[in-house]
RNA sequence: GGCGCGUUGGCGGAGCAGUUACGCAGCGGUCUGCAAAACCGCGUAGAUGGGUGCAACUCCCAUACGUGCCUCCA
């Protein structure tokens, strides 16, 4: 399951934020909608790029407004929760562990906190479940309050001045022209009385769509290294508050990727996108490389030119998966299937990167593995190489790591194979030039041919 | 200001208290019709300063630098 956040703080007359698009957007009388809508699109576009396999479930925190509802419900019910003017929060007092997880010094935290947040919040650490609309707005995204969640009296309402005997007649609630038709096919209206509206705190949808979908406990969870102090903390603190049972057997951290040594930073404007990493001639794929030559927990750094040597390092691969079409099956397969200097078997390397895999994910290593049992290829002839068993390994590297290296390493066609062998019996008769004038050709269909101990060979030109 | 994490050769990046990581790039050589590849070799890595150990890149402390969080960002 993954969730796509497609609610936040985009109220409709905020003005921040150095997003083009979310500007241009709204110069063009966008919605919030719109431009959620837009951006899941292109993440999701940009997941299929990558080869990243798509989840069985992909949710919109929109889609599940009824759940995180319910969820605050049960909170309110065991008594987690409190109210404050602008909503509903979570109480951590009430949560013992709560600083468990991250390992957190609360106190030492908000000593040093550089801006004290002044509200009415119990604990400073107290995090929104739900937010009412602040009086006077109106949000693109809100939905009414249920009111078995409010604690009346409510906050003071102070839409326009008038009084609160008088809002009964004004529930209509006026010309909502500014409400976008997504909007108002989402909202439950109750015309019998003034509605509080309100939208959901950033924590609540990941704990309401996970519990909705795949019960109280599920295996492993994922997230950011950034996420464990706050997100993560208070995803356990309400789900576990609320169903009484351990949220997560698993959490799995990514660590930060920096850029030229340094943080990505929207502000400094210094990130880059699928879209500008292929425009610069770098594939999806290169990018993945990049991204598993180094260890999951450790920080990264992207340059363009650690970006190129992943390329170098992925083309090199190809032209070893692409070896698969010079290779012969050989009959004798089950009474050689002994690994030797002269004939290669490549089960072992295939067990070896599931091993590798299988500790905590060490991708450097399962690359290491994969080094190395291609280099064996080099200095030996093709016709003793276990054909099967080196098919078997290429399909285990795309299936484990997502390289598309079959998929990338295509025969050539048969007019080419000609051309190889054309040039075989130029060279046996020292004809040089139109030796060299077949390589030449053979380029301009990006194939390059060298010329080992054991016979020509073709590979990639890039 | 508080609480953490990191710092490995030209670049990226692992393991490990005593043994060549690996990749990309560079240089020299062998081989080859040429080219490419391959093979051999070379640049004598471990931020800095201390400490513990027979022995430290690997453990401990400090400093510098980088980075993350401390906010209703998720």
């Amino acid at each position: 399951v993954m969730n796509i956040t497609d609610v936040g703080h985009l109220v409709s007359d905020a003005d921040e934020g150095e997003d083009k698009l979310e500007k241009g957007a709204k110069r063009e009388g966008k919605t919030a909608w719109q431009i959620a809508e837009f951006y899941a699109e292109d993440f999701l576009l940009g997941m299929e790029k990558l080869g990243l396999i798509p989840p069985e479930h992909v949710t919109k925190a929109t889609d599940f407004i009824d759940q995180q509802l319910d969820l605050i419900r049960t909170l309110k019910e065991k008594g987690y929760t409190y109210q404050t003017t602008d909503g509903i929060y979570f109480d951590t007092a009430k949560f013992p562990t709560y600083a468990d997880f991250a390992g957190l010094d609360l106190e030492a935290q908000r000593a040093g906190a550089r801006v004290e947040a002044n509200d009415e919040k119990r604990q400073a650490w107290d995090f929104a479940l739900w937010k009412f609309t602040p009086a006077g707005q109106k949000r693109d995204m809100e939905w009414e309050t249920p009111d078995d969640l409010l604690e009346l009296p409510r906050f003071d309402s102070v839409d326009d001045g008038e009084s609160s005997s008088s809002q009964k007649q004004s529930a209509a609630r006026a010309p909502q022209s500014a409400r976008s038709e997504a909007v108002s096919e989402t909202v439950r209206t109750n015309d019998n009385h003034d509605a509080v509206m309100g939208f959901p705190g950033w924590h609540l949808e990941c704990s309401a769509m996970a519990m909705d979908i795949l019960g109280p406990t599920i295996d492993i969870h994922t997230g950011g290294i950034d996420h464990i102090p706050v997100h993560h903390t208070n995803e356990i603190a309400q789900s576990e508050a609320a169903s009484g049972q351990e949220f997560s057997h698993f959490w799995l951290h990514c660590n930060h990727l920096k850029i030229e040594g340094g943080k990505i930073s929207k502000s400094l404007g210094n990130g880059y996108t699928l879209q500008d990493i292929e425009k610069r001639g770098f594939s999806p794929m290169d990018l993945r490389l990049f991204v598993l030559q180094s260890d999951f927990m450790s920080e990264g750094n992207f340059t363009w030119e650690n970006l190129e040597a992943a390329k170098n390092r992925l083309r090199n691969w190809r032209g070893y998966a692409a070896l698969r079409h010079q290779m012969h099956d050989r009959l004798t397969d089950d009474t050689a299937k002994d690994d030797s200097d002269d004939y290669l078997v490549f089960y072992e390397p295939t067990s070896a990167i599931k091993m590798a895999l299988s500790d905590n994910l060490s991708t450097p290593r399962a690359l290491q593995i994969i080094d190395q049992a291609f280099a064996r290829l080099d200095s030996v002839a093709l016709d003793n190489v276990h054909r099967a068993s080196f098919y078997d390994f290429i399909q285990m590297i795309d299936e484990l790591l997502g390289l598309q290296l079959e998929a990338s390493s295509p025969d050539i066609s048969d007019d080419n194979k000609r051309l190889i062998l054309e040039r075989m019996r130029a060279r046996e008769a020292a004809d040089w030039k139109r030796s060299d004038q077949i390589r030449d050709t053979l380029a301009k269909d990006n194939v390059a041919v060298r010329d080992t101990s054991h016979g020509t060979v073709w590979s990639y030109l890039t």
